[in-house]
DNA sequence: TGCAAACCTGCAACTTTTTGCAGGCTTGGG
DNA sequence: CCCAAGCCTGCAAAAAGTTGCAGGTTTGCA
């Protein structure tokens, strides 16, 4: 039984799920605490249409939760452990282009990692 | 200064290079050592062309190193602790579609992180 | 009841990736 | 020198992913 090749194909579809730079600030946004569809739209600054596609697509790999509430419909992250996984990736974000600037991503690690400051 | 926004697209690029399976099988076959092109394309079952052609992504983006001697190429990961980082995401693949069948996940870890054995 | 806010989905146009194939380069051996 | 092994790249067809827009649903409020 190809037990490799499945969690191969598993793994790369999680990873094609968080490959996109949306959805990647999105998640990023509700680390610290549910938002609800608007409130992402506007501190992304994407269309509410755009920001209601993406998180259907992490809804369906059940990567986000959903609470309505009157008209709202709030996110959260369905599993927080994750948003800290893609975070340890940052070194090797800096590896892949060029040594020179490493410090930038540490600026960069330190601004993800704060509590939202509205710096975009 | 957009800084976040710079970092989600750089990430976005690093997960979408991993984000196929040939190319996380092929990085969890170079786990345990190098190897040249026609001994992963073996061990793979995949055309030579075909992972010529993952090779030369990852190399694009410093992920692998090329050692020639003779007609062979051989190729090794240009950061190990990358592939532990991959496997930690398991157990989220695991979440992202039910919970049921927690095990066989329990059970391709182990193959994963065991010494190559050729069980695909 | 009527209207607007807040979301969601379907769909078509567009962009990006993947894949196989044809052809090219380099190395080692006869 | 000539051939074959081993690998690489270019290219076009196919597949997959993204995006904006039009239109739909539900909820709250007057």
């Amino acid at each position: 039984m190809p037990s490799r090749l499945i969690v191969s194909r598993e793994l790369a579809d999680l990873l094609k799920l968080l490959a996109h730079a949306d959805r990647l600030r999105l998640i990023e946004d509700l680390r610290h605490g549910e938002k609800d569809v608007t409130g992402i739209a506007q501190s992304l600054d994407l269309p509410t249409t755009r920001v209601s596609q993406h998180l259907a697509q992490l809804r369906a790999h059940r990567l986000v939760e959903e609470r309505r509430d009157g008209r709202s419909h709030y996110y959260r992250l369905a599993h927080p452990a994750l948003a800290d996984w893609i975070l340890e990736a940052l070194p090797f974000v800096d590896i892949r282009q060029r040594l020179e600037d490493a410090n930038h991503i540490d600026a960069a690690r330190a601004l993800w990692s704060a509590p939202d400051n509205n710096s975009h």
